[in-house]
DNA sequence: AAAACCGGCAACCGCGAGCCA
DNA sequence: CTGGCTCGCGGTTGCCGGTTT
């Protein structure tokens, strides 16, 4: 532990130096400030203050709007877990604020799971639906989220929405599902072209290449063309008391890109209301009511 | 009312890349 | 070429406030 390092939250005082510095220099030379005797912070310290808080512009303590929790849930397929790239589509935001709401809603996704294999006391007394039968219905909740618009009775899941890959790297259960699925909800969201992707792209970043699909993936790729193609590795039959939702190509027919961003346009009378019944009670603890996207 | 639990957030740590002498 | 330095990124930890039991 190196001498005269200050460490832990910031004082007001330390962030005005902070800023006084980067008044006058610009927001480099980190260190210096610290060779300079202005602050006892590592330059480590103080760049992560600046971008994580002092910056200009900052979103600080606004909440993920449902446009912008799309958004990271599209990167995030798209780009893994690099969350500073992530950041640069999203204005306000920081890396460290996608990574923290991306490990919420780990944690969030993770409870879900944990809750629909263990049903609470509430839960024991409603018709027990194994886990494996809930998948689909899991699923739907992510085509709900890209229904937005489309129907108003289709629940705006935001930050409820599940993230399939993910989902299974979670399950606790190895036979949840068909490793084929792992790359489903990745190619859901694929753009035809890269002229409909609904992602405002920033000036100094080029169009994303198309996402390169490892050979064990090709597989799903061609059979998605198939349309007596499985999507989920279940009999027919394990389908009826989940979502009701058509899967595979039928379904992805539904894809609609007349609106600007990659929807799915989700008939009324195969999403009931008793529908979400069987979803955790939090499930939909973050829906907002359709907010305008900002600036799009 | 108090303890336990949980989620969100700020900050730290380790590592790698880039630059320069 | 290489070693030191700085910066940036992603993962992790710890704190704190709110909620649940």
């Amino acid at each position: 532990m190196e001498e005269g390092i200050r460490k832990g939250p910031w004082k007001a005082e330390e962030d005005e130096v902070l800023l006084n510095h980067v008044k006058k220099y610009g927001p480099r030379d980190w260190s210096s400030i610290r060779s300079k005797g202005l602050l006892q912070r590592t330059g480590k310290s103080c760049r992560l203050r600046w971008v994580n808080k002092l910056r200009p512009n900052l979103k600080n303590g606004c909440k993920f709007s449902l446009e912008e929790e799309r958004l990271v849930i599209e990167l995030q397929a798209e780009f893994g877990n690099k969350w500073a790239r992530i950041a640069t589509y999203l204005p306000g935001r920081t890396d460290n604020d996608v990574k923290n709401f991306w490990s919420s809603r780990q944690k969030r996704l993770a409870r879900i799971l944990q809750t629909s294999s263990t049903p609470s006391k509430s839960q024991k007394n409603k018709q027990q639906v194994p886990v494996y039968h809930d998948l689909p219905t899991l699923e739907a909740s992510v085509f709900t989220s890209y229904a937005e618009g489309e129907s108003s009775r289709a629940p705006s899941c935001s930050s409820s929405c599940i993230d399939t890959s993910e989902m299974i790297k979670m399950a606790p259960l190895p036979e949840l599902v068909e490793p084929k699925l792992i790359t489903f909800e990745s190619q859901l969201i694929q753009p035809e072209t890269e002229s409909q992707l609904p992602i405002p792209f920033p000036p100094t970043l080029q169009p994303q290449p198309d996402l390169i699909f490892p050979p064990e993936n090709q597989d799903i790729l061609a059979r998605l063309d198939d349309p007596y193609f499985d999507m989920f590795g279940c009999q027919e039959s394990k389908l009826e008391s989940a979502a009701q939702l058509p899967v595979g190509p039928p379904f992805l027919e539904q894809l609609d890109n007349s609106g600007g961003g990659v929807t799915v346009k989700i008939d009324d009378s195969i999403t009931p209301d008793c529908f979400f019944d069987d979803f955790p009670a939090d499930m939909f603890d973050h829906i907002d009511l359709f907010p305008s996207p900002p600036g799009l």
